[in-house]
DNA sequence: GTAAACCCTGTACTAACTACAGGGTCAAGA
DNA sequence: TCTTGACCCTGTAGTTAGTACAGGGTTTAC
């Protein structure tokens, strides 16, 4: 038997410590496909490697920008079968980005209308409430979709 | 007998095509506590009056500024005990108003590495890709908080 | 030797719906 | 009158992206 330093790779613990990940989701990403199976010690316990870490950090990272597990999953097939075209992934991308700006209008839009209810609350004990009433009687925050 | 026109109520689907929402979501807010089980045919029919209506246009409106049921439930609660005080719904209001800011600033710390290398993306067939470069080597899109 | 701190599996839970499956009812047209 | 289609009912399961056990086994440090 060899005896190299790294020959026992990373018990899933110390891999969700190097990487800040919690090590449930690590158990996760691997039920779902992200993660592959890594291999085993005589007892069960699962043996991570450095390329575990990188890929569990793209993951991350891509989780962090609002790539959903299935988009994360189409840029790892990408890169797993070594056909990576910069064509692709910025489909990919561009979508997501579009997407998270119609996000940002959106929350925009509730922001500005809560903005201004919470401006017309006097904050008082009175039982009259511009924000309930606002609730009540006008129209949606969509209006100004229009 | 008596007549009244409006004596019969709207099904669960005139109610659903009068505001827009999804049936499906209308039996929904009943079993979560929302709606008030409305009276029944004799078939078995849900019966639902012009103020159910309100309550429901109520709890849409709360939904698309980003209320969360619990949140809606809290200043329903309020509104049915009417002890509606612009105080307390201020406090709901204020603190939503503060998740929606922070959300809209994670989106565009999101944008902003998103756009910037989307930008950096040749767009070409080519098997080099500045974004899956960045997934794999970079900081994490949260460096901008520190 | 033993107790803490890990690891394993499988399952259940979260939010806010949405979508059936498998029935019953109602209204309109032939 | 019959039938067809559109509705209604109930209960349950699926969605997203994890998180949190329960009930066991293992490893490590003192």
């Amino acid at each position: 038997m060899e005896d190299r330093s790294t020959a026992k790779g990373m018990t899933r613990g110390q891999l969700a410590s190097r990487t800040g990940c919690n090590p449930e989701t690590i158990r996760y990403y691997e039920r779902v496909g992200l993660m592959p199976s890594p291999a085993r010690s005589e007892s069960g316990y699962r043996q991570y490697d450095p390329p575990h870490e990188q890929r569990l950090r793209f993951i991350m990272r891509g989780r962090e920008l609002g790539f959903s597990i299935g988009d994360i999953e189409g840029l790892l097939d990408l890169v797993d079968s070594r056909a990576v075209s910069c064509a692709e992934v910025k489909g990919t991308a561009q979508a997501h980005l579009d997407a998270v700006r119609d996000k940002i209008a959106d929350l925009k839009r509730m922001e500005s209308v809560l903005a201004d209810t919470v401006r017309s609350c006097s904050g008082a004990d009175v039982p009259e409430c511009p924000l309930i009433d606002t609730l009540f009687d006008k129209d949606g925050v969509d209006a100004g979709k229009r």
